[in-house]
DNA sequence: ATTGACCTTATACTTAAGTATAGGGTGTAT
DNA sequence: ATACACCCTATACTTAAGTATAAGGTCAAT
């Protein structure tokens, strides 16, 4: 079983080395099996739990959050009952979020069309666009 | 035409007022008319766009990406290329946002449903899901 | 056998985005 | 006229998520 070092991680992932040994405290990503002189080696696996990690992240979930998520996976000890509750919240928490990223979309859309017109494009509704009642998906408030 | 005092702009927009304090020195909300005394009278315009910055912030932009973002907005300097350019760069970033949500609910979607059926429900992709080629727009790496 | 790229821990620093606190003024209600 | 909820500035603190630094060990190649 190929195995890496954690400068490769790092790499791989497009992270620092520090931020990995970050993940490993936090409790994040396992902590590896080392080597005699006690250096990590990582599985490959790793690395795409920290690319998920980041991607996650860039969708607006803070680590806390993503870590409930990764302890939807595989081995959990939890019963079926609360995985069952725990993802259908984040779906549609999901669902809300691509809901607002649909509408801002489209207003931006908008406005490179009246901006293609030339026609002064004051009216673009940008500020109404994540307001609520998006294009897809509910909203409460 | 009705104004807010600061803890009613807030209040509305749920957040705290130093908050708002602290966007103002920033430059995301424009500086407000003040009372003789002193008290910032806000347009209500400011309690929408005070939301509109938090819905972003949940969508993983982070205030200095709004900021541009508000810029694209009516009254603006910016050539109608520049303008042009900059919304269709932030479309693409907003349609792969959209992409790997969907493609993660999707994955909680298939997770739920395993559990349902009572499978143990081992091989949920939760990892590939974000990974790369979601289930919507196109991913460059 | 020593150089250089890589790894280790421990500790301290940084950045973004707030939050809190001290010390004081405002304005309406009793 | 005095309470009380609200506002002001300035300054300092907090939290999340890293990043950097110091002091040292490893190991393949010259």
């Amino acid at each position: 079983m190929r195995t890496l070092r954690i400068g490769q991680v790092a790499e791989s992932a497009g992270v620092n080395v520090q931020t990995l040994r970050y993940y490993e405290r936090r409790g994040l990503i396992p902590r590896p099996d080392r080597t005699r002189a006690g250096y990590r080696l990582y599985p490959e696996e790793t690395a795409r739990l920290v690319r998920f990690i980041k991607r996650a992240q860039e969708l607006g979930f803070a680590l806390a959050e993503i870590e409930q998520l990764l302890l939807l996976r595989g081995d959990h000890d939890s019963s079926c009952d609360e995985v069952r509750a725990l993802a259908t919240v984040k779906i549609e928490s999901i669902e809300e979020k691509i809901g607002h990223l649909s509408a801002l979309r489209d207003a931006l859309e908008i406005l490179v069309q009246s901006c293609l017109r030339d026609d002064g494009h004051r009216e673009c509704p940008l500020l109404e666009s994540i307001g609520s009642a998006g294009s897809y998906g509910q909203n409460r408030d």
